[in-house]
DNA sequence: CGAAACTTTGATCTCTGTCAAGATTAGTGG
DNA sequence: CCACTAATCTTGACAGAGATCAAAGTTTCG
């Protein structure tokens, strides 16, 4: 097979296999070495990815220098909704990634002929707008010590949603990186990991970290759930 | 006219109008008075809404009692994406409003049958997703000032772009409302804009603000565009 | 007119950003 | 395999922006 096409793609939830298959047909496989930019913010968009392995950020560059990191992207998810006219984010490889490119024309025709293959695109952005609502939730509103928190459960969390994760949950992203997903320093992300460990919530190793006193549903503050772990 | 529709729908993007013509036939219109919940977070989308007249604020409460508004909705505004499964905010009136209301069979089923109307939503999906990531850009980077500012900035443009604005820009909401929008405490904002009035940047007036210092392009530190006018 | 809600200003304290230095890891070439 | 350099990570000291607590001023509305 020439293409590895992302193979969690959508999670599983496709409605109609055959309309899948040609949405596989259209890809091509890409790679990018670790550290490389995929695409570049307000560049048009020719053709979009799916990531099929590997972690890639999405973030804004700022005029100072620092950028913001909107999210991470996992193999299964679309670098931006691929409809889209233009990237409103820029776009590089946490470490080696494969992904997969699309024509947009190409895309937009499947998705005019194929319904199913349009509803997994309104799936997709429904879902992004929700991620994107949650980490306003969490900029907005958390100290340091909720942020990093819930940055390590739902990393956790939506590993967990691909495979089954082992103990020690891999952070192949950089401290600077989690400290602008989370609109923090990286010195604060530093310290806040050792005060959680400290605190026997967390274990840091070598390449990720334990979860050991963050339970599942420790989800600080938000509105849902009730507050756990994270109380002094 | 028994159905007061959305005048300013789509920004007047409309590719095809016989089937905007079937789009406004499904709406029944409802009104709220100003303070009034339209739906809250989590619950079921057997019915959506258009924004017909007034603004209305979308939020998630937290479990501490605060709440974070996510964003206010204008005229012409779905409030949330009108196919998704769940309300995934709560959305009440910060005056009275007017709006429209969609049984979201009714919609699926002409979102089904016309793919214009299916563009439009995707379009719509499409720009809150950047109003949001701009937002977290915001929430994770910027100063009070810079954000007491950039609100203002684009609340007036917002408002530009359905009417002529009055000298004096309406801010209907209340401080509190500001604060939660921007991840800062009330008095925050207050003083704050106080602040801004002494650099006689802004005017604040009765019913709303003039912003006599700061220009169309004042982004502040965002990517694309320049610092200015807040520059100490 | 009076009470309730909202806004503004003040004083103080705390968290996190900033600056600085040291520790650890990764990468490179001999 | 080791030495050496560069990059990343961790910890410390300090200062400042904004949160918190408190009170006075203003608007709204019955």
């Amino acid at each position: 097979m020439p293409c590895a096409f992302f193979p969690t793609l959508f999670r599983g939830k496709v409605a109609n296999v055959s309309e899948f298959r040609k949405l596989q047909q259209l890809a091509t496989p890409v790679y990018f070495r670790s550290g490389t930019t995929i695409f570049a913010e307000q560049t048009r968009t020719k053709v979009t990815f799916g990531l099929s392995r590997g972690v890639v950020r999405l973030y804004k560059p700022l005029a100072d220098g620092r950028r913001r990191i909107l999210t991470f992207a996992l193999p299964g998810d679309f670098l931006g909704i691929p409809l889209a006219e233009r990237h409103n984010f820029s776009a590089d490889a946490v470490g080696d990634v494969a992904l997969c490119r699309f024509s947009r024309h190409d895309l937009e025709g499947l998705v005019g002929s194929s319904s199913s293959v349009m509803q997994l695109m309104i799936d997709f952005a429904i879902r992004e707008l929700g991620m994107a609502q949650d980490h306003l939730l969490l900029l907005g509103t958390g100290s340091a010590e909720e942020r990093v928190a819930m940055f390590l459960i739902s990393w956790r969390d939506r590993l967990a949603r691909l495979n089954s994760v082992p103990e020690e949950i891999p952070l192949p992203m950089r401290r600077q990186d989690i400290a602008d997903f989370l609109g923090l320093e990286l010195e604060t992300v530093c310290r806040t990991l050792t005060k959680l460990e400290r605190k026997n919530a967390i274990r840091v190793g070598p390449t990720g970290v334990f979860l050991t006193g963050l339970g599942r549903d420790a989800a600080g503050f938000r509105s849902s759930s009730a507050a756990t772990a994270l109380t002094p």
